[in-house]
DNA sequence: CCCTGTTGTCAACGCTCGATGACAGGGTGA
DNA sequence: TCACCCTGTCATCGAGCGTTGACAACAGGG
């Protein structure tokens, strides 16, 4: 299950799974019925995001719980697994596509603009796209250069990006700077 | 060779790239020796990143250069390929991986740092990342609340982020907002 | 004319994949 | 005891993949 966490849709076999379970490649597909179910059923056991919104955070809050998806609370631990990881690990697989844009959508983008005063919708799309690049670009390649930066000052980067993103005053043209 | 822009490596066969050519599979495989041969081929192709640092330009014209290369200049034109696609398309398949990191690091990263004043290339590397998610996003996702901004709003509200993203002085808290 | 290299095609190989169907143990309730 | 479902294995299927080798057509140079 954690598989899809660290690999792609189309990288994770069903027999990767099977091994990692201990168990026949035959049984995983009885148990679930496809492998579309498995990577669903796994989304939906290992990104609970139907509470994200919960107690109608400000902006600033909502962020944050965001970003708590994005950062692992204890990368020693093999089982630390964050939801934002599933989701973009296999944006590109064109079988689990449909299943994870529906997640970024519902459970992502509409809370997120809501919190902003329901914010145009299509900037919160914005700002989760900046999101889930960082985190992609930060599993996948794993930049040196970008390792170096202390997690903690990464993590104050990605929220003021995507607050900057959120709030138009800021994203317009900041410090006089503007757009050629 | 269009192709490796428009879905990813793993989902690209040869057998893709013979029909488009309307040559023989085989042909395809012995005129370039490899399938990663392919890719590394279509990547110097199609994305000649040599010269975007030509000139020693400043941080803002270095970003703009950079956003010529996510959106597409006229969407109609099917061969108007975008170099950010070729890499953004593969970026998750562990084929891929390294070739596209190569072109990330070098032709990219690098001069962006530089034309910051020599700035920390992790904080490259994080604007980058930010910008791949964009056009990832995009290209795969393409929300449709996203899409109904005008796409000079788009690009405006991207060469913001990166230009925030780049900015330590900007990034670090904007508008005396600060992360939690 | 022959020799050689290029441009292609064809059939096939070995491999991995997701999916299926037959079947075996092992509890559980009637 | 018998029937029944759940758990799990085994062998196998058909399809798609990258890759390979044999071979044909054709040109240019000597």
């Amino acid at each position: 299950m954690l598989l899809f966490a660290r690999m792609p849709y189309s990288d994770t076999s069903l027999r990767d799974i099977a091994a990692a379970a201990g168990v026949d490649v035959a049984y995983v597909h009885r148990a679930f019925g496809s492998k579309a179910e498995i990577f669903r059923q796994a989304l939906l056991a290992l990104a609970p995001l139907d509470d994200i919104a919960a107690g109608d955070p400000d902006g600033a809050t909502m962020i944050n719980r965001i970003c708590d998806l994005a950062f692992l609370r204890d990368p020693r631990k093999v089982e630390d697994v964050r939801p934002l990881h599933l989701l973009t690990q296999s944006i590109l697989c064109s079988e689990a596509r449909a299943i994870i844009a529906q997640f970024f959508g519902t459970s992502l983008a509409l809370p997120l603009s809501r919190a902003f005063g329901h914010a145009d919708p299509g900037r919160a799309h914005f700002a989760l796209s900046l999101l889930s690049g960082f985190v992609t670009h930060r599993a996948i390649f794993g930049p040196a250069d970008l390792l170096a930066i202390p997690e903690a000052d990464q993590r104050q980067m990605l929220q003021t990006a995507l607050m900057n993103a959120m709030l138009p005053g800021c994203s317009d043209g900041v410090f006089g700077w503007r757009p050629i």
